[in-house]
DNA sequence: TAGTTTAACTCTTATATAAGTCTTTAAATG
DNA sequence: CATTTAAAGACTTATATAAGAGTTAAACTA
């Protein structure tokens, strides 16, 4: 790639910043790795040190890069604190977030459904990743999970780790499949628990649930996991916070 | 207020920072006004104008300033769209987003609950407005929301407006009463329809409906607004996008 | 081993130049 | 002569570079 500065082309720091996101998401650098300091990245690509800082400062807002004052810059990674900050919103009634414990129930292969095909950008009857588990929150199961992952992107998970499957699955998107979530859409319903909801749940069938539907992004866009949560809320809630 | 850059000093640029939303909400650059350029801050405190920039770049991160490039830096505002896209998040199933009509229902002045008081830092017993409303998305009724406000600081909006409230209340806010809502937080639950809300939106008794508690504050961090949403979400979801 | 130095970073501030917007003014047009 | 068009100028924010200060961790020393 070549850097231009001519007069009606992109400013330099966005061509820098497309550049570094490049290098990540092609795996050049991976997540965890210090890259090279603002200074030596200044002397290959022939620019500033502030060009390139104001670059790195905008992949620092978007969670691609973390600085650390004095050590470097490295590749965000997925750790347990990412995962419950940015992607679990479940707190429970006087406001605290912990991490969930987790049952897996099953984990095998099977076709996705037109729906699922549809919202993972997968062709019709696509193989998929089916995993299904509760979570426990403050030691009562609150959570009941549908995860479905493409399995051209996670071969043999579904063969492996059949009921071996950590906590924080994010993580292990990470580690082992050199897949990192970046960003999720969520959309929330209320719906009644069904018979198996309720008996999983240990609460009445028809009592209200929250239906949480995300779908996960990679750094370039591909949707990689669909997950479907049906949560009691008698005794947690969703949070949100509006900027 | 005097800036120092003295050796173990916060950063001039966080003086800064500080020194102008100061002047938002002290009422002194009013929502909408232009604020003096980069140049003249620059020549008031002394300091060079890419010092000011920074501090204006953070401020416009937070919503609190606009930048128009070849007009100047002005007071956000809350116009429909910043409504719509920052304290809106009700899409129908094909994924649009449009400002619900409005119907009020009540607006009347009471004493706060316990719980009314503590969630909006009121004294026992303290006055509050009581808005009831409903709101049709897509020519039906769908969300049933009740608005709590400190009458201290929405003097006489329970007798002036009784039934004839406007259907963006934070511009009504904004305008009428000097009071910008900055950030809100927001907790969500799955409930159970009663009789009255059946009725309202028209379907059955315990059907569930998502339930929305949210906070509003300005940006000093005063909770000025509880507002409890009840929709229905047969035809409709919360969105939210996690980055 | 405890304290000190040092090298490699990022962070803060400053300055210069580019680019966008609006107003004024004067020329061109009917 | 009245109206439109276009160029010039005086603003604004946007981008790029440079220099020095603050932080950190590891190497070095007593």
């Amino acid at each position: 790639m070549v850097l231009s500065n001519a007069k009606g082309s992109i400013p330099l720091y966005m061509q820098i910043k497309e550049l570094l996101v490049a290098r990540v998401t092609e795996g050049e650098w991976a997540p965890g790795d210090i890259i090279p300091s603002e200074m030596q990245l200044s002397r290959e690509l022939n620019v500033s040190q502030g060009t390139v800082r104001k670059a790195i400062t905008e992949l620092v807002e978007n969670n691609v890069l973390v600085r650390r004052q004095g050590r470097g810059t490295f590749v965000a990674t997925h750790d347990v604190d990412r995962a419950l900050f940015h992607f679990f919103h479940i707190c429970n009634d006087s406001g605290t977030k912990t991490l969930p414990e987790s049952k897996t129930l099953s984990c095998r292969k099977k076709r996705a459904s037109r729906q699922e095909a549809s919202k993972l950008n997968l062709s019709n009857g696509a193989q998929v990743v089916y995993i299904e588990r509760t979570r426990n929150l403050d030691n009562t199961p609150t959570i009941i999970e549908t995860i479905i992952l493409p399995n051209s992107l996670f071969v043999d998970l579904g063969k492996r780790q059949v009921r071996n499957l950590p906590n924080t699955l994010y993580e292990l998107y990470e580690t082992q499949f050199g897949i990192t979530i970046h960003r999720a859409e969520e959309q929330l319903r209320a719906v009644a628990a069904t018979e198996n909801d309720a008996s999983l749940l240990s609460l009445e069938a028809g009592t209200p649930l929250l239906k949480i539907e995300r779908i996960a992004y990679t750094l370039d866009g591909t949707p990689v996991e669909l997950r479907i949560s049906r949560c009691s809320t008698s005794r947690h809630y969703y949070q949100n916070t509006v900027l």
